[in-house]
DNA sequence: TAGATTGTTAATCGATTAACAATC
DNA sequence: TAGATTGTTAATCGATTAACAATC
């Protein structure tokens, strides 16, 4: 029925094939032809398990006592996330961020293929970024349309972010890369990835602040674990 | 004994506190003074007893039926964060990415304030950005002890980072925020925290390709569904 | 007062980790 | 062959969700 079924997987395993994506490239260019889960979970300081099975998830067989070839290793996680076929895409806001991710050659290594670029900003109209020139965001619905766009990023500011999607989702966009500092209301069946600096700024701030606390007062530590004998 | 003990709190939580403290930024300039976890949760498709311990976490306390002070509620998660503070950091590489981070004049209401730029390029010594002086990256550690700096930002390539994080370990640094796509090895009582955008491309790119797979073949899903009968 | 809400304890769910059989 | 490794099933752990008492 189903002959190249979709595999259902956790986003924790998702989040990590990349990970695992950039070490065996390193490996590959070292000239390393096989590895293990065991070498892939020191390296990477995650369970040899989980690696395992995270990567039974992308589909590859591995070879008992052997390991996993490289190259196949490589090839199975990228066309388990599609990064094996560009996919084209539409970014609005040509702010900092946007121009930075303009700028990354590197996203057609993983699929990304930005083909146009939008901003509201009368003097930006007209200029390139990255050799594309920035078109009026009123444009952006009927583009998308017909050039079947699938993928928006939106790199504007969070008060325009909603207007931004709601303007994708009527050109027919279906899967949204949101770095706006906002959330965003969509339908049902259209995908968001947030993309928060601030998400991760927060847990380096929180723990940061945790163990300049702890240093200040490291007798508390002990404090609590003579009151538990 | 422990008079401002910082609690533990799980990293999930950790990382809802930021949509938490935009969505209650955008009420305040609203005029709103009050805000129930049923709102929260409606507003970010959270469940409620989720919120309320997310909330509950950063020591805020509400009143029932009432709900809890929109103010009160963003000192007690800026503070929480320690985002009420601004910590100095130092900011490697400067590249797109690096550029687009110096130019977020935001980060200072997020407790970080970037005091010096390195690079090893000699052609970008000595240039500005963001009207800071690049420096040259060896001269990182001195400064860094000299300055008393916690906080290292990673914005080179991966070949670089491992360099760089080395650097910054010499100088005391004890939390990195890697934006580089590699991991990089510290010692245990170094925080790093990654910044990858490929791990969020990743869930992105994988969840279209599934979502295209399906609208391509719908019948599959009645398939499997009719079998299960 | 009644009802909406907080705060907390218990139940559920899912991801991680452990154990172990199969394999080259 | 013996040992290292894969692949899979079972146990554990922690986060989410449900239930409910306390409160204004």
């Amino acid at each position: 029925m189903s002959p190249d079924k979709i595999k259902s997987v956790s986003e924790p395993t998702l989040r990590r094939l990349p990970s695992y994506l950039h070490l065996l490239k390193r490996l590959d260019q070292q000239g390393r032809g096989i590895v293990s889960c065991t070498y892939i979970s020191k390296d990477l300081k995650l369970d040899p398990t989980q690696v395992r099975k995270d990567l039974a998830a992308t589909g590859i067989v591995g070879k008992p006592k052997i390991g996993y070839d490289v190259n196949n290793l490589i090839r199975s996680i990228e066309s388990f996330l599609d990064w094996n076929n560009q996919t084209d895409a539409f970014l609005a806001g040509v702010g900092n961020l946007g121009r930075a991710l303009m700028g990354y050659e590197r996203f057609k290594d993983y699929g990304l293929n930005i083909v146009g670029v939008f901003d509201s900003d009368h003097e930006k109209i007209g200029t390139t970024v990255a050799d594309r020139k920035i078109l009026p965001i009123a444009k952006l619905p009927e583009l998308a349309r017909r050039m079947h766009i699938n993928i928006g990023i939106i790199t504007a500011p969070a008060e325009a972010a909603q207007i931004i999607a709601d303007l994708m989702i009527e050109g027919g966009i279906i899967a949204i890369w949101n770095f706006a500092p906002t959330s965003i209301k969509v339908p049902d069946n259209v995908i968001v990835e947030k993309a928060h600096l601030y998400t991760s700024l927060a847990v380096l701030s929180h723990k940061l602040a945790e163990a300049l606390a702890n240093e200040r007062s490291p007798e508390d530590e002990k404090g609590i674990a003579n009151k538990l004998e």
